[in-house]
DNA sequence: GAAGTTGCTGAGGTAACCTCACTATGAGGC
DNA sequence: GCCTCATAGTGAGGTTACCTCAGCAACTTC
């Protein structure tokens, strides 16, 4: 019917699916996936000034202001000042955050091993080396 | 700094990157990625019924009615009666709709063109292969 | 001709971004 | 120490591309 099977059109139809996934996957907790990518930041890089935060996330401090919010207001992060700038905001894991931010990346690799779990092991790397190559 | 190069994570760059350069293409002519898509299966579809269209654009029909509004809104296409079915709508590209059309076509094929020309021909054919996998 | 189905759209909502402008604070030059 | 400029975060407001649910009108079936 549709078939219009362009790369750009293959790559919005992948994405689709994987945000569907990462919204089932995330049902139970709560978190949207834009706030599990931040969660998995945080637990992999302790406290972080917002700035340092969004940059890691790769958007601006603006939008990331935002999810912090929601993660504040869901009692999953902290906003703490940093004690060498009293610009600066430290946001920080709560012990609530870090349990489910530790479930929320268990619940995401597993969504990710059944998504490309359609691919074998050798098309799995060379997709992860053109996709590279592609952004790099 | 940031690399989290997990495949999910891959895909959300290029995807944004694709939307940018898609924006930046069209910018021209004021069409939004959404609505050349649109335009896309119009051009290559002749006049469809607003559901048909929905399924080849692979959204639900409601949306579609708001895709197609702002199409004509800009004068690119009609709404015409569908001649056996008094409930629905037929929509179909204006002259003027036809000219864009092809104009962004071929912006949008040029775009594709620079962004995957990164890759070479193999890459390019391995790449559309693992993500046909992906998706069917 | 009643009852159910289909085609479209009004109303309202969401995620994930963005820019622009503002405040408070820090840093460098003199 | 003061002045200027840069930086950190956020309020206000906007965008794209979707979604669901409800309702009306027109078709189909019996």
């Amino acid at each position: 019917m549709a078939e219009d099977e362009s790369l750009p059109e293959l790559f919005r139809l992948v994405n689709r699916r994987l945000r569907q996934l990462a919204r089932e996957s995330l049902d139970p907790w709560d978190v949207t996936p834009g706030q599990s990518r931040a969660l998995g930041v945080l637990l992999r890089g302790g406290p972080l000034r917002l700035s340092e935060l969004a940059e890691r996330l790769r958007i601006v401090p603006r939008s990331t202001t935002e999810v912090v919010d929601a993660l504040q207001a869901a009692g999953l992060v902290e906003r703490r000042p940093d004690p060498h700038d009293r610009r600066a905001v430290l946001v920080a894991l709560t012990d609530h955050g870090s349990r489910v931010g530790e479930a929320v990346r268990a619940a995401r690799a597993a969504e990710a091993e059944r998504f490309f779990g359609a691919l074998d092991e050798p098309d799995r790397v060379e997709l992860a080396r053109i996709l590279r190559a592609l952004v790099g």
